[in-house]
DNA sequence: ATCACTTACTTCGGCGATCGAAGTAAGTGT
DNA sequence: ACACTTACTTCGATCGCCGAAGTAAGTGAT
C-alpha cells in the first residue's frame, strides 16, 4: 500500500518523505518508519534535514496508540509553489500547486491555440507572470512551471511535436520559451500525461498500472505503469485516438489516416455530428448541456462515442492489463459515455483483465491536469537548497 | 546502449557485472567501468569477488588502446547452469543454458498436454532429471529450471490459471510440484513471456521497450517495458488473442466470447480452416509446409492472419510504443504473415509510433523460449556462495 | 499510585558500498 | 628515451543506513 517513490528515486529520499507527508499517508517519524521500511534512526535524521531546511514542521500531538503521542508532522503551507496551465484547444486554465492539497488560485480563460504560438506564448507569460506575483505577494515560493499542452510533445527538447489542426506549432520549443519569460523552469508535457499525474497522485496514490483516457474535444490518454508515468520509446504512447474502428467508416482523420476513432467519438467529432442534424453545438460543454438536457440525438451520440472508445479500450485493457481504467476530460462527465465504456470493457475483455478492474470517472474534475503538472513541475529540479537529491548520491 | 541490470538490482550488482561480461558488452575491468559508472576501484574489487567466487576468469590479454593491454575477462563456461522447458499444447522442447551462448542439449518430444496434468509431469521430471545428470557428469553445476506453459500462469503463486482446452490443468502447483521431483528450484511462466525474455536477451539486449509476439497454434504476446518483463496487474498482460476483430464474425471462441482473433488467426483455426477445404493439415509445420510449396488457400490463409494479427497490433504499437515489434512462434516462419503484419502495421499506425519501429521476424528460433526459460531461471536464486544480492542490503 | 508494558523518538558506534587520489604496471607515438 | 595514455590496484575517507541502547511519555492492570 506504501506509494512508491515519486521519480526515480530510491525508497527515503527527501521527496519521498515530503510526498508521504503531503499527501496524509504518514502523519509522524513512526508513520514514516512504517511506510518506508527504514530504520528509525534513519528516518529521524531525514525528517530533522527537511525541519532545518523549513519545508516540514512538528505541529502538536497526535492520538497515542498505547504509548507516548506522535509528533505530528505538517508540510510547510507557506513553502514552495509551483504554477500550472492546462492548455486546451480553445482554452487556458492557470493554478498555483502546492506540496498539498488542490490547485488554488485557479483562472481560466478562453483562448485559441490554433492561431499558433507566439500570441499563445504571450498570453502565458503574461497570466503567468501575475500568477507568479500573487504568490511571492502571499509569501511563497514558486519553484517552477508545469504545463500541459494537447497534443504530442517532445518532453526531453521540450517542444511541440506536429500537433494535428495546430499550424505553426511544430517543434515550437514552448518550454524554453516560456522558461526565458518567466525566469522560471518549466516542464512541459501531454495533456493527458499531466491528467493522468493529476488523477493518480490525488486519487489513486496506491495503484502501479493505470490508463487515464482524456475525453474532450480531441481523445488521448496517458499511461502509469509501474507508478510511473509510461511514455514509450518514441513518447507518443498512450494514442488511442487514431485506431481504425468499424464506426468510422471511410472518414478522413487529421492524421491523414482514416476511419479513426477520433473521427467519431471526439468532442469535435460529436459535435460536428450534431450540427449536421441541425442543433447547434459547437464546445464539449454545450454537448454535456444537451446529454443532461436529454436531447436524444446528443445521448445516442455520446453513447455510442463511449461504445467506440471502450472497443479501443478493450484491446488495451487485455494487452495492458491495468488496474484501472479512469475516464477523464469534459465528456467523462456524460454518464452515457461512462455507462458504454463500462459495458463495452466488461462483455469484451478477459474475465482476467477485468475481475479486479476498476472502470471510473475521474474524480479531480477540471483540475486535475493543473495538479498533475503543478506536481511534476515540483518535483523536478532540485527539492530545495542543501537538500541533495538522495538517488544520485555522489560527492 | 549499457543493458540494464536483470531483475530488480541496482546497476552493479553481481549479476549485473555477470550479465555484461557473458553477452560480450564488456571484456575487461575498463570495459565494466565503462559500462556501469561505477568507479574504477569499486569495479576492480567485484570483479575480485567474481573471479573467487569461480565464476569468472582472466584469459590473456586484449588489444591495447593506446596504453596499457585490458585484461579480459571470461565467463567459466564450466559454471552454473539452468535446465529449460518450453511445453507447447503437443510438445516438450528441453535444454540446458548456460550464462553464455545459446541452449544446449535440446530435446523435443511430442507430447498432449491436453491429457492432463500428471502424465505431463511424469514426462517433465523424467526427462529433466535424465537431462541434470548429463549436465552433472560433464562437471556443470544445476543451479534451476525454467519452464514456459501455453496458457496463463500465476507467477507468484507458480501455477496454472484456467487454460482453454486444457482441462485439469486449473490451479495446478506444476513449480512446486516439479521443483519437488526434481530438488531444485524451478521458475514457471507463460510461454510468451519466456520467448519475449529469450529474444530479448539474445537478439535485441539493447531495447528497452518490446513487445514479442509468439504466433503458433495459439496466439500469444510477451511484453517487455523498461527492460523488463511487464506482467500488468493481474500477471495477464499482453493478451492479444481474445479481441474481437471483423474478420472473426461471430465465430465462438474457446474464452466464452465470440469474434476473437484467435478464431481465424492461430495455427488452430488456420489448420481447421484448411481441413474444411479438404486439405489435410494439422499442425503449425504442416501449415508452414504447405505456404513453403505454394499452396494458395493456405497461403491465403496465412496472409490474412498476419493482416488480423496486424489489425490488433496497431492498436498496441499506437498505445504502448515499443522500439520493436518481433514476431515470433511457428507461423513468423511463414514470409506472408510477417509481410503482413509489417503492411498493416505502417498504414494505421501513427508516423511517430512507426518511425522508429523494428518489426523483425524472431531471430532465434525455436530455442528462444529455452533460452529466456533458462536465463530467468539463471538468475532467480543466490547467484552463488558467498555473493549476497547487493539489492536488498540489509544487515 | 505504582509498576509493567507500549509507543515514539534520539544518540551513538559501526558496517559496508562506494568514491577519489595516488601509486603501479605496461603499453603507444614521436 | 621521453611524454603521454590506458589499465588496474591500494588506501584512506565519506556517506547512508543499521541496530542497540537510552530517553521521553503515554496506557492499563493491580
Amino acid at each position: 500500500m506504501a506509494p512508491m517513490p515519486p521519480s526515480d528515486e530510491l525508497p527515503g529520499s527527501a521527496a519521498h518523505v515530503l510526498e508521504l507527508v503531503a499527501s496524509g499517508s504518514a502523519t509522524s517519524r513512526a508513520d514514516l518508519v512504517r511506510e518506508l521500511g527504514l530504520a528509525a534512526s534513519t528516518v529521524s535524521t531525514r525528517v530533522q534535514e527537511l525541519v532545518d531546511a523549513g519545508l516540514l514542521t512538528e505541529s502538536g500531538e497526535g492520538a497515542s496508540r498505547g504509548g507516548r503521542r506522535p509528533r505530528l508532522l505538517r508540510v510547510v503551507a507557506q513553502g514552495a509553489v509551483a504554477l500550472a496551465a492546462d492548455l486546451g484547444s480553445h482554452h487556458i486554465r492557470t493554478g498555483a500547486v502546492g506540496l498539498t492539497g488542490a490547485p488554488f488560485d485557479i483562472d481560466e480563460y478562453t483562448f485559441d491555440l490554433t492561431a499558433g504560438p507566439e500570441p499563445a506564448l504571450d498570453v502565458l507569460a503574461e497570466r503567468l507572470t501575475a500568477l507568479a506575483e500573487r504568490q511571492h505577494a502571499a509569501g511563497r515560493t514558486v519553484r517552477g512551471v508545469g504545463v500541459g499542452f494537447p497534443g504530442p510533445v517532445d518532453t526531453d527538447g521540450g517542444r511541440i511535436i506536429a500537433p494535428s489542426r495546430m499550424p505553426g506549432w511544430h517543434l515550437y520549443e514552448l518550454r524554453d520559451r516560456l522558461a526565458d519569460r518567466l525566469g522560471l523552469p518549466v516542464l512541459l508535457d501531454n495533456d493527458a500525461n499531466v491528467l493522468a499525474l493529476g488523477e493518480q497522485r490525488a486519487a489513486h496514490p496506491t495503484l502501479r498500472h493505470l490508463v487515464v483516457v482524456k475525453a474532450g474535444r480531441g481523445i488521448g490518454s496517458g499511461v502509469i505503469s509501474g507508478g510511473r508515468l509510461y511514455r514509450g520509446a518514441g513518447g507518443s504512447a498512450g494514442d488511442i485516438s487514431h485506431v481504425r474502428v468499424d464506426a468510422a467508416a471511410e472518414r478522413p482523420c487529421s492524421c491523414g489516416n482514416i476511419g479513426c476513432l477520433e473521427t467519431v467519438a471526439s468532442g469535435a467529432a460529436i459535435a460536428a455530428a450534431l450540427r449536421g442534424r441541425g442543433i447547434a453545438a459547437d464546445s464539449t460543454t454545450d454537448i454535456l448541456r444537451l446529454v443532461e438536457n436529454g436531447e436524444p440525438h446528443a445521448t445516442t451520440l455520446v453513447r455510442q462515442a463511449g461504445r467506440d472508445i471502450g472497443a479501443v479500450l478493450a484491446v488495451v485493457v487485455n494487452f495492458f492489463n491495468p488496474e484501472a481504467v479512469i475516464l477523464g476530460g469534459a465528456l467523462s462527465g456524460a454518464e452515457p459515455l461512462v455507462a458504454a465504456v463500462r459495458g463495452v470493457l466488461y462483455e469484451r475483455c478477459l474475465p482476467m483483465a477485468t475481475r479486479e478492474l476498476t472502470i471510473d470517472a475521474a474524480t479531480c474534475g477540471p483540475d486535475a491536469g493543473l495538479l498533475g503538472a503543478g506536481h511534476a513541475a515540483l518535483r523536478e529540479p532540485a527539492p530545495a537548497d542543501g537538500l541533495r537529491s538522495r538517488a544520485a548520491g555522489r560527492t
